[in-house]
RNA sequence: GCAGAGAUGGCGGAGUGGUCGAACGCGCACGACUCGAAAUCGUGUUACGUAGGAAUACGUACGGGGGUUCAAAUCCCUCUCUCUGCGCCA
């Protein structure tokens, strides 16, 4: 949600804004949104001057009891009831003008960074730069899901029968591998200077509303019967809802989170659980990071952030490349926004592991995540960024046919060696 | 899960239908005293919205939501959370 002042201000940016987004069926929202402004503030100035007629009116009623002027009193509270009654009038116009005002907001997108690519959708995203040589294989590299079941890494039979499709069982070293690449990540960032943090795996439905559109809520979220809880799709989601309402100490800033959190996903959109094996699924565990900073400082924050998820696969000899998102793809609530590719042998060619975002103040508004300025001594509006450390089960579909051998032996990189017993590789069950 | 108690400003804590945005204390800011400091004294110190250049004025908010009343921190319903005891469980 953006500032309601930019569009009193300069309804003509917000409007360049949204064309460049190729939203334009939303222009007429920003005209509606300065008239319905205008009503609810006619509302509300009617509304406070008969709610201090009230006050003063009840205060009256008050000493004209006292005094024991009973009648005097009688025809007071007629008169006040009569006022009460516009009031009641006025605020039910009022509520309905704020609901259709606040609907608009939401549907109106942040205010895009200047270098956002222009473009209509993700075919017109943009590469950015690339990390490590993506070489082809001098042989054949299998399906990844072949690749698993050679090394005996993963049941899907058993998982349709358990929970059905989008599940299931990952065994042995394959299993190892994937606990190891988290304890890694989780690793790497502690020692960028994060706090690891492991939040709560369900959230109340107040949290899901202010984190997503009901949309995105219906597609996603999987509901528990007879609570008022949703499990999360995401650690952003309990991430973020932490700081809902909260006004942060200025010098706690800026928070910088790397959490553990398995995610849940019904995938009811537009792919759904299509692809074979484990690149799309409705559970995976993934390790997030998301910092909540000072305005003047996000940038420089979305920076690093999506640097440091290169610097990792980096580091896991896997090559990968940014491609930065263009204004059309760009979900509404972002700034900014790019994904990290990895490469991938087989299809020789890149597909998505990671994506970053800075929302500026558009999710912290939504929120109400604020800081005391103490240049200002003002509350304002936080800076929230978030992105993707690894996602196990996805990533690890790169490093199978990244360093899959010839043999059928897949070549464990040096950083994970520790956290796999010492192996250099796993070996395929004959 | 059951029973009881509770949720008030940055913090502690009073207030049980009207003059309460809220005593008192702590903290914080400014000023006085002082060579300087401590102590002391004085003044100020919630957020959000609307109007205004501003000073300011008005409105809203006492865990969330709803209700009763001319009038709610205070009464009623409901939800959430906390504490105590019992029960259950890794």
């Amino acid at each position: 949600m953006i500032d309601i002042n930019l569009i009193r201000d300069n309804p003509e940016l917000v409007k360049e804004n949204i064309r460049k987004k190729f939203q334009d069926k939303k222009l007429g929202l920003v005209d509606e949104i300065i008239a319905l402004d205008g009503k609810k503030r006619a509302l509300q100035q009617e509304g406070d001057s008969r709610r201090a007629q009230r006050n003063s009116l009840a205060k009256n009623i008050g000493l004209l009891m006292r005094e024991g002027k009973k009648e005097e009193a009688e025809k007071a509270k007629l008169l006040s009831k009569e006022n009460n009654d516009r009031i009641a009038v006025i605020e039910a116009e009022s509520a309905e003008a704020e609901n259709r005002l606040k609907t608009c907001m939401m549907s109106i997108p942040n205010i895009i960074a200047d270098d956002v690519p222009i473009g209509r959708d993700d075919s017109e995203n943009v590469q950015g730069k690339v990390f490590l040589e993506a070489k082809e294989k001098p042989f054949e590299v299998p399906y990844h899901l072949d690749i698993l079941e050679s090394l005996g890494g993963i049941d899907l039979d058993a998982a349709r029968r358990t929970s059905g499709n989008g599940f299931y069982y990952l065994l042995g070293d394959v299993a190892r591998l994937h606990s190891a690449v988290l304890t890694y990540a989780r690793d790497f960032m502690i020692d960028k200077g994060f706090t690891y943090c492991i939040p709560p795996f369900m959230i109340r439905s107040d949290v899901v509303s202010g984190v997503m559109s009901f949309e995105e809520m219906e597609g996603m979220m999987y509901k528990i019967e007879g609570e008022d809880l949703y499990l999360i799709g995401t650690s952003e989601h309990s991430m973020i809802g932490r700081f809902m309402g909260e006004v942060l100490n200025e010098a706690s800033l800026p928070q910088t989170l790397t959490s553990y959190s398995p995610c849940f996903r019904k995938e009811k959109g537009a792919h759904g659980i299509e692809e074979r094996g484990i690149y799309r699924i409705h559970q995976f565990e993934k390790q997030e990071m998301i910092v909540i900073c000072k305005p003047e400082e996000s940038d420089s924050w979305y920076e690093k952030l999506w640097n440091y998820t290169v610097e990792l696969f980096v580091s896991m000899e896997i090559p990968v490349r940014q491609l930065v998102c263009c204004s059309g793809d760009l979900a509404d609530l972002k700034y900014k926004s790019c994904d990290i590719e990895a490469w991938s042998p087989r299809q020789k060619k890149y597909f998505e592991v990671g994506s970053c975002s800075n929302l500026t103040d558009a999710q912290a508004r939504r929120l109400g995540i604020r800081y005391k300025n103490s240049q200002t001594g003002k509350n304002e509006y936080a800076h929230t960024l978030n992105n993707t450390v690894v996602a196990p089960p996805r990533m690890l579909i790169a490093f199978l046919e990244n360093h899959l051998q010839k043999d059928g032996s897949v070549y464990i990189p040096e950083v994970l060696r520790k956290y796999m017993g010492g192996k250099d590789k796993i070996l395929p069950k004959k």
